[in-house]
DNA sequence: TTGAAAGCGCTAACAG
DNA sequence: CTGTTAGCGCTTTCAA
């Protein structure tokens, strides 16, 4: 046992060039490598002394074993590969949670990647996954990032999981029945003109959302028209939120509530409505989604369709466990998240 | 190039039983081992013809390199343990966002662990550290667990120095400067009696922090006596401030301003002031600590003491290089942050 | 352009 | 209790 300020940790450790590897330790106590490789890994068929001397010297030569050859030798370690967009949008350190929960359970490993939704670095990010882990649980919005990655075999759950990518297994998020409710709330409470706030990344790169496709399906439904002016893209952040707030009232000031992509941008907006003089949710009322816990701390808290992320790593890594498990044994159905509505001050 | 709906995910690919080698491969094929190398790796000297029957060959079987075998022979992939608390708290994926960034340019992978600060499981991450990483970069609060990685020999950075590992190398947080330029901002606005909300499990475990030696210090300069009861110990979340603050009004409720051990207790703290009829920052003054992005959105926004967290992951990450670096090259001293006084309406 | 041999560092299986 | 013999799956010489 080391105590600092009486001795120090040993610098040999530090070296990179010359690997220290089982047979120098060998060689070094005058034992054969199978012997220090019983000592190292705890096995009970060997002298307590012998042992001592072994990991004594091991420590001193600042032995430390090599993960691959014991990888190549006991198939076991599993690594996963998580995805996401960006660490800093509050959506997806929920998911991650519960990605690390599952996979520890599990005892998998948790390789982190980030691909701020950019094509060329979703394309890099599915070329490291081939490489380094066992099975991917990913956000991928670019379908050739997604073609890539089962065209290379590699095992992998998509987690926004729309319509194009019908063969991939994944999460599916069940869109239409908590956009439903939230805008049948936003109905109840006597809204009429009510304005949808997008993502412009995802649009422009898979298409209109399902939530839009929903948003527009409802207000059909309804006999609602839509006006052009009431949808607006923003960029996915509360600035983002925030600026095309702007737009949305400068364009269209008799709308009365506002639907947002999801809550990081629902956040921007409802600031920028109460900056710009509105009382909300008098003036205008905003329904996030995501159902982030930041919902609750701004005010008005945030209305919101609140999905268990925490859940949904979760089964991100039961379904991963699954397509790792049996032979040919397809992950049989999508597993779904239904969102929640969460009604609080901002509507 | 696989297309969804026309062509399924090889289903072979899923099995987990017999490992599709190259050795099957070759013999598949009808050609050695090292050719069918030279084709999975883009290597120049191989006939068009054959690499192309080769590549359709192993896609068909599945094949996927194993990663262990690669990492045998050429030592080169570098894998960094990042170790934090919880992903949930805001302040770790800022820190976060830092070291996959710096470990991204480098071309390192990262596996994330947590440990929720609980003191068994900083235990057996360590041992997970030891066995599966090349470097560590983690924040740890438990002195034992610390010595246990450094007694491995695992090269580790470590992110929460304070005074209790000297001989770790780690980056420091400069507390004396920024708690002083908080307290000297709220003795500025003429606050005097000033509370306290410190981390409980922080100080249980670690003893008092270094936020609360500098506290005492400057008002003991100061002359301004420091009330018992107004240091009051939270559990480190929104809902633990929010407590802590009930508790402190209940038994001082003549304190004018709280300084807090973060900006996730200072929020929860200010909330519950305001629950109660307390007015921000007229009655009641509230500073954090961190610099969340989630403080400009609260209401009113907080002044806190930021410090970069982004930066403080990419420095780690430059520290542990230096680390695997040079022989012998100890990391000749911490790197520091600063924190930095940001006011905003809760003072 | 291809193949054969050697070995990366380790552990499992069997002797002794 | 300890050593020897075989690989794990791959790439890197070196020949052909």
């Amino acid at each position: 046992m080391i105590v600092f300020g009486t001795v120090t940790v040993p610098s040999v450790s530090t070296n990179s060039k010359p690997r220290v590897t089982i047979d120098h330790v060998a060689r070094a106590v005058g034992v054969s490598r199978q012997t220090v490789s019983r000592a190292i890994n705890n096995k009970s068929e060997i002298d307590p002394g012998t042992r001592q001397r072994i990991l004594d010297a091991a420590r001193a030569m600042g032995y430390r074993p090599s993960r691959f050859a014991r990888g190549l030798v006991r198939q076991h370690l599993i690594t996963v590969g998580l995805v996401i967009a960006d660490v800093l949008n509050p959506f997806f350190p929920e998911v991650t949670a519960g990605v690390l929960e599952a996979a520890e359970h599990r005892g998998w490993q948790v390789v982190v990647y980030t691909t701020n939704s950019d094509h060329r670095k979703e394309l890099e990010v599915v070329d490291l996954l081939i490489e380094q882990v066992d099975v991917g649980v990913a956000f991928l919005l670019h379908q050739d990032a997604i073609v890539k990655a089962a065209g290379a075999g590699l095992p992998f759950i998509l987690l926004d999981k729309g319509d194009r990518a019908p063969e991939v297994p994944g999460v599916r998020i069940d869109f239409e029945s908590g956009v439903r409710q939230g805008l049948e709330h936003l109905l109840d409470r006597g809204h009429r003109r009510i304005a949808m706030i997008d993502d412009v990344t995802y649009l422009s790169v898979v298409g209109p959302d399902p939530r839009r496709e929903v948003y527009l399906k409802v207000m059909a439904e309804r006999g609602l028209p839509v006006d052009a002016g009431w949808i607006q893209p923003a960029h996915n952040s509360v600035e983002g939120g925030a600026e095309a707030m702007g737009r949305l009232l400068a364009a269209r000031p008799d709308v009365t509530a506002v639907f947002a992509y999801n809550d990081v941008i629902a956040i921007g907006a409802q600031r920028r409505a109460a900056e710009l003089g509105l009382r909300i949710p008098r003036d205008c009322a905003f329904l996030g989604f995501d159902g982030l816990t930041v919902g609750e701390l701004v005010e008005p808290p945030l209305t919101t369709l609140h999905i268990d992320k925490r859940r949904l790593g979760e089964i991100a890594v039961e379904q991963a466990a699954l397509l790792l498990g049996g032979p040919e044994e397809r992950v049989a159905e999508d597993a779904v998240i239904r969102p929640e509505l969460v009604v609080r001050g901002s509507t």
